[in-house]
DNA sequence: GGGATGCTTCGGTGGCGCCCGTAGCATGGG
DNA sequence: CCCATGCTACGGGCGCCACCGAAGCATCCC
C-alpha cells in the first residue's frame, strides 16, 4: 500500500504547532511573506524558513516571488477544506482539561471570521439558519442547495449567483467554533465578496477576525433579521 | 489561539505510518481487535498497544469491550471524511521519485474497494460518470444532486432512496486513485449497501478492497453499461 | 558602491517519541 | 484451579526533528 505512508507524510507535516498557526494565518486565502509568517508562529525567522520549506514539500504551500519577498499561500482550497476538518475534529474532542482560557482574541473569532473564502462564526451560522429557516437554501450533512427563493433573495442583495454546469455550488461546511454548518462553497464565497464589498465588515489585518461596521448591522438586520445580540468581546472566561 | 494546537495535535496523531495503517483498515467502517490492528500496521503488539490509546486519546477512534477482546473503530464518519481529504492531497503531490511499484494488492484497490461507507475506485468513478452522462445525478466540488431521474432509475435497482429533509444527500468524494469524483454522502452508501446485497460484489477479508462477481459484472453493465475494461490483477508497474 | 533588509543554509543542542522485550492484569476454556 | 489468550504498563535504546545563532546569498534603497 503506497498511499497510506504518502498520507502520514503530510498529517506530519500538519502535526506541529508552529505550522499549524502558519496555515492558519493563511486561511484567509491571502499570501504573507515569510517574515511575517514567522511572527504569526512565534519562532525565529531561520525556524520559520525550515517550516515552510516542509510544508511547501508536502504539497500544502505554494510560494510565489515577488523582489526580495517570498509571498506564501495555501496551495489550494482542498488544503483548506482539510484543515476545517480537522479543526472540526480536534474541537470535537471533549474539552481537554479545565475549560481553557478563551482571550479576546478568540472571541471576536468566535463571532465572525473568514473561512478561506467565506464567512463562519457566530454570525455566519445566523445567516445560514435565516435562510434555511425562511426556505432559501437546504443543508443537510451532505450538502447544499438553493432554492428559488433563495435565488431571488441573494439577487436583491447584489449577491452574482455562480452557475455552475450543474445546479449545486451550495456546500455546508462545520463551523468549529459553533458546531453547526455554515454556508461555504461557491455561494459562500460570493456572499463573503459581496458582504465586503458593501462595507458591512472589514478583515481585522493579521487575522482571520472580520470586524462589522455600523453600516453593516443595519444591512444584517435587514436582510437577515438578525439582531446580533452583541457580546462585547472584552469577556474573558474566568478560571 | 487555543485551537491551533489542537489541530496540530490531532495531526500529529495521524503522521504515523503505523497508525494510518491502523485507520486504513478501519476504513471499511467495520472494528478490529487490537491484535488484527497490529498485524496490519506490521509492529508488535505492545507498540500497537500504544498507537491505539493514542488514536483514542485524540478522539479518532472508539472502542468497545467484548470478552477479552476490545474492538476498535472509526470516531465518525468525519474522521473518514477527513482522512478521504488528507489521502487527496497526499496523492496530489507530484510523484515523488520514480514511480513506486505498484503491487498486485494496490491493483485491486485501485479497481473497486469500499471508502468508509460507500464504493470506490475505477468502478465506482465509472458509476458516478455513467450517471452524470444520463443526467441522473449532478456533481461539482460543491455538492451534487439527484434528478428525478435518477430516483427512477436507482428505484430500479431497488436502492432505498434515503430521505433527507431538505434535497441533498448526495456528496462528491475525490477518489484518491482516480482523481475524479465518486458517489458519497447517505446515497453513495445506500448504494454500496445494495450493491453488496446484490451480490454483485464481496468483501475481500482484510482489505478495503472489493471482489466483482460474476453477477456483479452482468448487473453492472445491464444498469450502468459498464464494459470492464478488464486488466488482471497481476500488472505489476515495471522498474 | 555601500548598507540595509529578507531569507536561507549550516552546525550544534536538547527533547520527544517510535520501537521492542519483559512483566503484569483481565478474561475465558479445560 | 491452572493454563492460554488478549491486551496493557514499564524501562531502555535510538533516531528524528524543533529550535536557535552565526554566516552567506539575493534584492532593493540611497
Amino acid at each position: 500500500m503506497v498511499s497510506t505512508s504518502a498520507l502520514a507524510e503530510t498529517a506530519a507535516a500538519l502535526g506541529e504547532p508552529a505550522r499549524v498557526a502558519m496555515l492558519g494565518a493563511l486561511m484567509d486565502g491571502r499570501a504573507l511573506t515569510a517574515g511575517e509568517l514567522a511572527a504569526v508562529a512565534g519562532v525565529a525567522p531561520t525556524t520559520a524558513s525550515g517550516h515552510l520549506s516542509r510544508l511547501l514539500e508536502a504539497g500544502l504551500l505554494a510560494v510565489e516571488r515577488q523582489g526580495r519577498h517570498r509571498y506564501h499561500r495555501l496551495a489550494s482550497p482542498e488544503v483548506a477544506r482539510v484543515l476545517e476538518g480537522l479543526m472540526a475534529l480536534s474541537a470535537a474532542r471533549p474539552a481537554p482539561r479545565r475549560a481553557l482560557r478563551t482571550g479576546p482574541r478568540d472571541a471576536a473569532l468566535r463571532e465572525a471570521r473568514t473561512c478561506y473564502d467565506h464567512l463562519a462564526g457566530r454570525l455566519a451560522v445566523g445567516m445560514a439558519d435565516a435562510m434555511v429557516a425562511r426556505g432559501q437554501i437546504q443543508l443537510s450533512p451532505d450538502g447544499g442547495a438553493l432554492t428559488d427563493a433563495g435565488a431571488d433573495f441573494l439577487q436583491g442583495l447584489g449577491v452574482p449567483v455562480p452557475v455552475a454546469r450543474g445546479r449545486p455550488f451550495c456546500r455546508p461546511c462545520l463551523d468549529w467554533s459553533e458546531r453547526r454548518p455554515h454556508l461555504a462553497g461557491a455561494l459562500g464565497a460570493a456572499l463573503c465578496l459581496r458582504c465586503l464589498d458593501l462595507g458591512w465588515m472589514r478583515r481585522v489585518p493579521a487575522s482571520r477576525a472580520l470586524d462589522v461596521t455600523p453600516a453593516g448591522r443595519l444591512g444584517l438586520r435587514q436582510a437577515f433579521g438578525l439582531d446580533r445580540a452583541d457580546q462585547s468581546s472584552t469577556i474573558s472566561a474566568a478560571r
